[in-house]
DNA sequence: CTGAAAGCGCTTACAG
DNA sequence: CTGAAAGCGCTTACAG
């Protein structure tokens, strides 16, 4: 177990090499990255010094350092690390950007955003990388801030458009929209939405809209407006027809209790919208719970498509994104840019609404719809 | 999307911050990282001044070649670097190094050890990293030598012994033991054997023990010792009671015809031995496909425990280990090395027998033991 | 509390 | 094919 490799005392350097084989620095450092520079004769003799030497190799941060460059993508992640390996939506995600990462001969270097809740800015600014893959942060969080401060190439992912920086995301708006009208089309009239809180502020409980809208990141944001579009295009007020439940951050999300609170309204929502698939299933897990059945008593829909939506009884109604290939393109446009190359545009990335056995019309439509806020 | 932040040309220094704000470079690095050092005036002055330049912050690259550490811990994984946050294995693992490397405000560097089945030593060389953590590649890899070579705090995990090296890992010839006595003393006397082959040299198919002990890694040895011994306790020879499938390395393992061979071979084994729990939960598929059932015609143990053999049907009888304690162990360890300070040394991690559904009694424990290796 | 200066270990034009 | 030398951008004893 004893190890001293601290890096003081009697290191050997590439300089002790080059004294000890009689060569110039230089050709030590070619041995090691351009061998044929060097005769087959001086570069064996070099080796051979080095490892007699007990030489480790040219040294990473020297090197990093002369070059300008690390081998190495940082990608900031603004929950806990450990979460990154397990939460299902963030590991689709990274494994499309790892891909392509590992393809280019390069590291991937998590970057963990917070530490116990507070902004860890300390790890933004020190990390060592060629280029940051931002994922689904708050735009306003001040992490996005100290990111973009450093001025190295980045891309940030689900996030507000921002001058300049390149950005890889879905249509929010139209993909929450498309999830409301197929509620509508099967006569729903009354919704409970349950949303994500703010990680900046997490608000938790029944909110109004309007103080929603301030708090809420802009995918979020999007996808309220985009179900505001399809009630207005079919006649409804928002404000009438939707009750909203906010839950803590992403990390203590309470979808449950979110659908019972939601469900104990009179009138009551004959459907609810969930921003995420994790907060839908928790909102199933809950609706049951109560003694309710879905979709009888009321339907659901999730966001993302995880691959839990599909195996859960019933298997969830959800807008599908496709969340590796974001990963893909964030690390493909963010290569392009560290080389200094046109970055390919995919443009918005397509959604589409997976209907499965969550949603149905409502029981009683009429009798809910006359009860609730028919409007026309 | 336009970038341009190359590092060449008009590039902002710290140098840059010094001469503009009328200070020394010292204070201008003191600015930002020992901030008490400076009157809050000339403090102030300074981040104006690096603010209106555009000063991104000292970079990270020069800074850590002066102080000579990253940040960073590097954890070097042998499958392609996607299956690190999907391996039911290797999640739990790095799960549990993540938190420890999060607590300790480092960053957690992926270094992808291959790259389409040949070692990627570049990537290994070339990491910027305060320590490494090798997990689960095989002693002999050519990926290990690069490790150590390197010469920087480094743990081994599931790893021979290797002297001055810091290890972590389970008693791997123990826990295999646990798992073929628990068969023995249900009856068993006629066994199959699934492993997984050698990232060196990826054997498939029915092999012989010697031939498996030179080509396997350390932990795989250790449960083939671990199996023997409980046969010899028995008093059975392993040679005439076990039959071996060796599958492709970890990422193409076929279980499913693993155990169809087995299963096919005259006399017929009653329990499959399978060296993780994906091989013994493809082993069960297979056994169910071919029309035969578990427990009642094969009995079937895993090796890991991992969460799908609990609600696999019938459940996984398996051995646990732990390995997000692995993970925590490693990277508590690493920690230690780094700062000089004295390593812990939790020894070798606790193992234990879950019996669930997918064991029992061999169905004719009695003909099947007169026709098969019956040596007493 | 502040400044002048050495040096971390390499790579890479450049000249020969 | 080989060598001498500049310099990447910082941090940190050290002296004042």
């Amino acid at each position: 177990m004893a190890t001293r490799q601290s890096r003081s005392a009697g290191r050997i350097t590439l300089k002790d090499v080059a004294e000890a084989a009689g060569a110039s620095t230089a050709a030590v450092s070619y041995a090691y990255t351009r061998p044929d520079r060097l005769s087959k004769e001086l570069r064996s003799r070099i080796l051979e010094t080095a490892q007699k030497l007990g030489y480790p190799g040219p040294d990473p941060l020297a090197r990093n350092l002369r070059r300008g460059e690390t081998g190495a993508i940082g990608v900031v992640v603004a929950d806990p690390l450990p979460d990154t390996f397990s939460n299902p939506t963030t590991v689709p995600f990274v494994q499309g950007a790892a891909r392509v990462i590992e393809a280019a001969s390069l590291c991937l270097l998590l970057i963990p955003g917070t530490l116990r809740r507070v902004s860890n800015l300390k790890s933004v600014n020190g990390a060592a990388v060629d280029g940051m893959i931002v994922y689904s942060i708050d735009d306003r969080h001040p992490l996005v801030e100290a990111v973009l401060a450093r001025r190295v190439p980045t891309v940030l992912v689900d996030s507000e458009a921002i001058e300049n920086v390149a950005t890889v995301g879905i249509d929010n708006e139209k993909a929450a929209q498309t999830a409301a009208e197929h509620l509508l089309a099967l006569g729903h009239r009354r919704f409970g939405i349950i949303t994500i809180g703010s990680a900046l502020e997490s608000t938790r409980g029944l909110v109004h809209v309007r103080t929603l809208r301030s708090t809420v990141s802009a995918d979020l944001r999007g996808r309220l407006r985009g179900y505001a579009k399809a009630l207005r295009g079919a006649g409804l007020s928002f404000e009438d027809s939707v009750s909203i439940y906010s839950c803590g951050d992403s990390v203590e999300n309470d979808g449950a209790r979110a659908a019972q609170i939601l469900m104990s309204l009179r009138p009551r929502p004959t459907a609810l919208l969930a921003m995420s698939d994790q907060l839908a299933l928790q909102a199933l897990a809950g609706v049951v719970e109560s003694g309710l059945h879905v979709p009888t008593d009321v339907s659901i829909v999730g966001f993302d498509d995880i691959p839990a939506a599909a195996s859960a009884k019933p298997a969830l109604t959800t807008v599908h994104q496709p969340l590796a290939d974001k990963g893909f393109w964030a690390a493909t446009i963010l290569l392009a840019l560290i080389r200094g190359e046109q970055p390919p545009t995919p443009g918005t990335l397509p959604t589409h609404l997976v209907v499965r056995d969550s949603t149905a019309a409502p029981a009683r439509a009429k009798s809910e719809a006359g009860a609730g806020g028919r409007r026309e």
